[in-house]
DNA sequence: CAACTTCTGTGCGATATCGCACCCAAGCTC
DNA sequence: GAGCTTGGGTGCGATATCGCACAGAAGTTG
């Protein structure tokens, strides 16, 4: 593994968006943290203490059932943000939050959120603007878990993902994705390897490689292009601005777009 | 039927926890609307121009494939309000609203939605509130839809609109609710059968009574509690204010608790 | 009351998914 | 490289739901 480069606040298209004097003064209170692959981010019961901005990393929003059941019911990555309940009032929520995909994540403490809450400033738009993205991501994901194969949910998860990477790999046993989209292990198996009989993905233990992204998509049922397209308008993705911004605490690297 | 009193605002849920300075901004600008059954209060692709806030109606948010197969992912009534979109800065959303149960909603428009927004008043904190429960009741149908038999989600279905009603009679075909559960009709007949049998409900012609209620809940999946008891603890539900607001405009007409 | 429409009940084969049991392959450890 | 652990592939019977076809029952219309 090189030594990669650290990550920049500007790489989460959320604390890219914000005009530079916003972001001037929020930057300092940002804090790194590493997400490792699987770890817990949040579960149901705790307070959420910080609204986390990831850069490179991909967290998943699961439900729990009494039976131990699971569904993820959303995935987040650079172009939105955990935490919204923050925003909302509420304490929490009744889920559980998992890191999907290993990276970083700033995170804002819950006393900045609410200040800059009450400030009422670009901040809070974006982020309803987000939460309204959000709400047609779990919608659909309602749809297709009523509407759709396995098959065809593998696709849409598998694209999710990708979108929020800047790679075409994936770290995730089939066991894994079972507990994601809520099936056994074992319809994941034959699911993946109509995919891999097509040249679409290569698998093994626990790598997932994209071959023919555009085929991942035909073969993806509609739910997809939905939320893309929804997500889209609602948040256009900005090139990220390349302000400098004169906080020392903050070091300025200039990345590769994502 | 008999003749009905007019609703009154304050039998929102909403509307009524505002204080008295913020419902007397608002109300002179409200607009009593009535919602027949399975009339259609939005449309993908739309623009929305008004918030509804239901008194006594019930309305379900759809969501429609391509090849017309739906699925219900919301159940909106007096604890709530439809165009949330409206303050998070969307034109509309990719769903459809449905009258589910017919009755009443006020209405504001979008200007002074955006009026009201500006102010960071209470109005707006409430919403969020609102939109958090919302969130959680998307959530919970996707999970639900994954993995509740179709007499769970009947049964989930059920209490969700009985909550929001003043009766226990519900009039809808089993053609409809199918829709709105995104099952076959025939699976809704064998589903509401179960219930006929155990003495639940009763079931004719589109008209149906929920004879005992807390059977009905210990029948149902966990879905549905999770989702009140998020919900209550949002927006726990305040007494109504007997306000007088001093606006001519509004009848103000002592109701019962709803 | 006859004809029609709407809503509900029933039967049946097809299909997707499940739950479980088991095996094999790849990688890791000692 | 022997043994262990982890991840993936396979087979099989059980079950839920589907799609479709059709029958009967309850209202509605003429």
């Amino acid at each position: 593994m090189s030594t990669k480069p650290k990550p920049h606040p500007q790489q989460n298209h959320l604390l890219a968006a914000l005009a530079p004097d916003v972001q001037a003064r929020l930057f300092p209170h940002l804090e790194l943290v590493p997400l490792p692959l699987r770890s817990l981010m949040y579960e149901s019961g705790r307070t959420m203490r910080h609204v986390y901005f990831p850069t490179d990393a991909i967290v998943s929003l699961q439900y729990i059932m009494e039976n131990g059941a699971s569904t993820a019911i959303l995935v987040v990555g650079n172009e939105g943000l955990l935490g919204i309940s923050l925003f909302m009032g509420g304490q929490g929520t009744p889920s559980r939050s998992i890191v999907q995909s290993a990276g970083h994540a700033y995170r804002l403490p819950r006393p900045m959120v609410k200040e800059e809450f009450n400030r009422h400033g670009q901040l809070l738009l974006l982020m309803l603007r987000y939460t309204q993205a959000l709400i047609t991501q779990v919608a659909q994901t309602a749809v297709c878990n009523r509407h759709h194969s396995i098959d065809q949910q593998l696709c849409r998860w598998l694209l999710l993902s990708m979108d929020r990477l800047s790679h075409n790999q994936l770290t995730m046993t089939q066991e894994f994705i079972g507990n994601m989209l809520g099936v056994r292990r074992e319809g994941v198996t034959q699911a993946a390897l109509k995919l891999q009989q097509l040249g679409v993905i290569s698998y093994s233990r626990g790598l997932i490689k994209v071959l023919d992204r555009d085929k991942l998509e035909t073969l993806s049922c509609e739910c997809y292009g939905v939320v893309k397209k929804e997500t889209e308008l609602l948040l256009p993705y900005l090139p990220q601005r390349q302000v400098i911004t004169n906080v020392a605490a903050i070091p300025v690297v200039k990345l590769p777009t994502v």
